[in-house]
RNA sequence: CGGGAUGUAGCGUAGCCCGGUUAUCGCGCCUGGUUUGGGACCAGGAGGUCGCAAGUUCGAAUCUUGCCAUCCCGACCA
């Protein structure tokens, strides 16, 4: 009642923007553009985190932090990196302010305190992690470089959406050197692959592989390949990007290293990341009018129990079944909060737990103890169901892999449901304005082409999927030949 | 940065056109009590630079000008 959310129907923006701030995930803040993540929707970046940090081990990684600035002189060292990231940086240009003469207690910059060169606040890390690694190669024998940074990054956008897109966001950012191009390459695949199998197995978030145009590639790269998902109101989502980045920045920071034949060559790189955004992500996928719907692999809380009682006594006769409960759920990993909290009644506790996405709520009262039951629901489907008490620590934990499963299912179906070919340019129009979604359609491979259809649709090649099959066909604007569908959808 | 909208208590709002006692109502909050199977009820209470600044006026939430912020739509982007 008092936290009425925007329907989809009625404003998915709207929708989204209430989820975010009533769910308690994040706050707006004093800052253009920069938003408070609360401790509920920190806890969800650190679980995501927590994964992903795992996976980045066991793929050899290792963490690693560099400087949040870059000496300007150095920004611009990668042309293209620098020609594509100038126009969204914060610099700093001064280190000193001062008491205001003409203004008692306020303060001024100190004209004095310039800077000789300015610093350019990280919009990403490339450029400082690479003038480092010059210092640390000379040969062979000190490669591959496998390092991984989780960092915050600042990129002044025009426009901001919470999460989505932030003036400053959180990340991680991957930075591997190594002696072959295709040693490189099969890295950026396997990181690209990491993504993936994350997005899936614990977002239940299903993502297409692919590699971008040209047009789309990150600046600076050789090959960007891409993961991207599909959000409930059809528009596509960029959800992790894995860059090859060539010999490019390698030449820009003059990175040689002797081989076993003591030539020397320069270095080869890869660099990868994912941001808060997949936070976004999670929410615009599966969530519903009702609030969030958070896969049980990262939600901060798993199973919610809520008493239901008359008196200390009842009160006591249910504390003592929950306490085992818990201590069964807790010893299989599972996280678990009993709110017994007197000052709100059940259907209140209940509104608020499927407003915070909580997959599995129980609930237990005098009633359900003399019948030896609960009450189980599950977020996802709103279904509710009476479980026995013996074997409910299984149960539940069993029905937790049911709804991770079952929310990825949905949103693939959705997903599926959703890519369609289209063979010409009334299909394709027709089909992003009424469907929408992915289209596949036949492009000539031209940026022209590329840019004219973004002109007139608003759609973007989301990516050429891995593993394409090939086709003959011809483009749907310029006619011309072509041998693949790629595909196209209007996005975040 | 262009177009549109909005700004009154923590949140949602009435009042503004047509200036005039103590700024309306609901939710939330505090105290006490009764309650507890889908967002409880009763009684009492606290909480306001009416976005900011100037101006007009005997008097401004209300009129004028300027500024700021936020949201939505575009261009830019993870």
């Amino acid at each position: 009642m008092s936290k009425e959310i925007t329907s989809r129907e009625q404003d998915y923006s709207q929708w989204y923007n209430d989820l975010v701030i009533k769910a308690g995930l994040a706050d707006y803040s004093a800052v253009r553009g920069c938003m408070v993540i609360k401790p509920y929707g920190f806890a969800l970046w650190e679980n995501m985190q927590r994964q992903l940090d795992q996976m980045f081990k066991d793929t050899g990684h290792q963490n690693a932090y560099f400087p949040l600035f870059v000496p300007k002189s150095l920004f611009e060292a990668e042309e293209k990196n620098a020609e594509g990231f100038a126009k969204e940086c914060a610099i700093v240009t001064h280190y000193r302010l001062k008491s205001d003469p003409d203004n008692k207690g306020k303060l001024i910059v100190d004209p004095e305190a310039k800077l000789e060169e300015e610093l350019v606040v990280r919009p990403t890390s490339e450029a400082i992690i690479w003038n480092t690694y010059k210092g640390w190669i000379q040969s062979y024998r000190d490669l591959p470089i496998l390092i991984n940074q989780w960092a915050n990054v600042v990129r002044w956008e025009m426009r901001t959406r919470l999460f989505l897109r932030t003036t400053e966001f959180l990340w991680q950012e991957g930075h591997t050197a190594h002696a072959t191009r295709d040693e490189a390459e099969k890295e950026t695949v396997q990181m690209l692959n990491v993504y993936a199998d994350f997005a899936e197995q614990y977002m239940a978030l299903p993502v297409m592989k692919g590699v971008k145009t040209e047009n789309e590639r990150f600046a600076g790269a050789v090959d960007t390949y891409c993961i991207e998902a599909m959000m409930q109101d059809g528009k596509a989502l960029q959800a992790g990007t894995s860059h090859f980045l060539g010999q490019n920045f390698a030449k820009a920071f003059d990175v040689k290293f002797a081989d076993k034949e003591n030539k020397l060559d320069y270095v080869w790189a890869t660099s990868w990341g994912v941001s808060t955004r997949l936070i976004g992500g999670l929410v615009m996928a599966h969530s519903d009018d009702d609030g969030l719907i958070l896969p049980p692999k990262l939600a901060p809380i798993q199973v919610v129990i809520v008493p239901i009682y008359k008196g200390e006594e009842q009160k006591s006769q249910i504390d003592e079944k929950v306490h085992e409960l818990v201590k069964e759920l807790k010893a299989a990993g599972i996280s678990v909060k009993y709110d017994d909290n007197d000052n709100s009644r059940p259907g209140w506790k209940f509104a608020e737990y499927e407003l915070k996405g909580v997959p599995v709520r129980i609930a237990i009262g005098a009633r359900d103890l003399a019948n030896n039951v609960v009450e189980v629901a599950r977020r996802d489907t709103k279904e509710k169901m009476s479980y026995s008490i013996d074997g409910l620590g299984k149960a539940v934990i069993q029905l937790l892999d049911d709804i991770q499963v079952s929310i990825f299912n949905k949103a693939k179906t959705f997903r599926d449901d959703h890519i369609t070919n289209a063979n010409n340019w009334e299909e394709f129009v027709q089909l992003l304005d009424e469907k929408t979604g992915f289209i596949a359609a036949h492009w000539d491979g031209t940026g022209e082409t590329e840019e004219k259809i973004k002109e007139l649709t608003k759609a973007t090649i989301r990516c050429i999927p891995l593993d394409n099959q090939q086709e003959a066909g011809s483009c749907i604007l310029s006619g011309k030949p072509s041998s693949q569908r790629v595909l196209f959808a209007r996005a975040y």
